[in-house]
DNA sequence: ACAGTTATCTGACTAAAGTCAGTAAATGGT
DNA sequence: ACCATTTACTGACTTTAGTCAGATAACTGT
């Protein structure tokens, strides 16, 4: 652990001096960093305000006020979210554009300049060893945590979890079908939980409890850019220790056969296939593991 | 070429974002995030104000101001340097060092929480790559330049250099039969490089005119602290880079037995082993190198 | 319809971080 | 001995990066 610690303190060290340094002085170089680092977050796509707030975990306040500067420079334009009057959707005008492509260019000259004195094998390495720090730096900052069926992040998993077992069942999907009320996953009938990385979703998961001593797994869901990093198996690690903590002692689930990582995923982690135990139409498979 | 920068630009986000926030965010909990940055800079043995402002790239009054501030809380001392009346030594109090410990408490909370969610596998994977990046980002920091041999940079790797080899060399060695005066070492009878990691001097090397077309390599030297990270390679590839632009066609260089990854050193980069050159009384092996 | 929430905005303020010009003392080179 | 440099310090000032307490409008659930 020790060991551990002092690694990634090195680490960090070099890090912060290498990309902190140059990061301030090539995107901070004539205007306010927050500004240029605003305008990066916008991207080409635009975003809502709201989103960009949680993304940069800034004050509303200050946030209106950077979006008020770089609307008098030009650089953006504000209106109202068409699907919510309350929030802002914000672009960047054909000059932010223009600023953005010069902040790119910077930035990748950020990146050939570390490249530069490096020999090819070198290089190679570093590539190697950066996708797998990004990937394991991307892991361990993962959050998860308790959530509202009803609030937004949770519904925007949902969501995204209906839309995409409606792609993939060889049958579609049907909502109203789905026999699963979000009253089944509050505490105390059943709970609800949520992984977000960098502030924004990207898993869910859901407990309900069927009859005395037994559970089940619902809407296991992670988002196709976080697979990968262990997330599902931290959720469901965690399902199971509030299931315990509610006297659950043994944990059900159902799953179609189309998501075949699912299956594997289950089976891996401890959960045996038995008969089916409701009358959900899209299961095809039935899985049972007894909490220890 | 592309991929790289893809590559290193998402790196550099994910980065960024994971220790530039929790950095902050738990290093300047209590205090301006600069003094504590300067409070871990100083460190447990103390450090000359102007190495301070070299590191931290520090305007000297903005350096001044905080300081004094520091001696104000009664964190530190500070003393005319016996060397140097000009400049000031800086030492952590007792206090300043209780609150340099405190500092590093939350630098290593910050490295286990980046431990925390991962697993046993997931962690070793993460130290060998946070190993790799970290030595290759040093390497790609690195910074070559020409020097005034006469410059405190130049003089300070010359000690050490001169230093070394008396201590490796089985009779001992004595500056003064050198025979190598910094003259030598000056545009356009040759130069000197020096090599920089985040601004301070990690290296030498020098390269004096033998005669016509004929060049001679001298005082190599990388500290210890940066070996490994292809700096000797490169002060090489530069200096041969400078004599060829002299119209110098052949390098040589002598070396003591006793420095036996010089040795290889030299072999693994294209000099052949000559007969003696010249009358050095330090020197067991000769080498040459034709330039094409 | 209405109470409570959410998203944004405004004004008033503060702390942090830095810049710049000029001064004074010590040092190094000639 | 003297002049140019280097190092640190001071005062005056600016910019950057916030924080906090409301106000307002739009939405949500009942």
């Amino acid at each position: 652990m020790v060991t551990e610690v002092r690694r990634i303190r090195a680490f960090n060290r070099t890090v912060t001096r290498r990309l902190g340094v140059l990061n301030e002085k090539y995107l901070g170089r004539d205007r306010p960093y927050v500004e240029s680092r605003l305008l990066f977050e916008i991207g080409t796509k635009g975003a809502d305000v709201r989103a960009l707030r949680g993304r940069l975990g800034m004050d509303s306040g200050f946030m209106s006020r950077l979006l008020r500067s770089l609307e008098r420079k030009g650089l953006i334009t504000i209106r109202p979210s068409p699907e919510d009057g309350r929030v802002r959707v914000v672009r960047l005008s054909r000059q932010g554009l223009a600023e953005l492509r010069r902040i790119d260019a910077l930035s990748d000259r950020l990146a050939q300049s570390m490249l530069a004195s490096l020999t090819r094998v070198q290089t190679q390495r570093f590539m190697a060893a950066m996708s797998e720090v990004e990937t394991l730096l991307r892991a361990s900052s993962v959050e998860i945590a308790m959530a509202d069926p009803a609030s937004r992040d949770a519904r925007h998993c949902l969501d995204r979890y209906f839309s995409e077992i409606d792609a993939r069942f060889s049958s579609g999907f049907s909502r109203s079908q789905s026999g699963s009320e979000h009253a089944d996953f509050i505490p105390p009938r059943g709970c609800m939980l949520v992984a977000r990385l960098f502030g924004e979703p990207m898993g869910c998961g859901a407990l309900r409890t069927l009859g005395t001593g037994l559970g089940e797994i619902k809407h296991m869901w992670i988002s196709p850019e976080a697979r990968g990093l262990g997330i599902g198996r931290r959720l469901l690690a965690e399902l199971e220790r509030v299931a315990k903590k509610h006297r659950v002692c043994a944990i059900r689930l159902d799953t179609n056969a189309s998501l075949i990582e699912a299956l594997r995923f289950y089976r891996s982690t401890g959960y045996r296939e038995i008969g089916r135990y409701n009358d959900n139409p899209y299961a095809h498979h039935w899985f049972e593991k007894a909490l220890k």
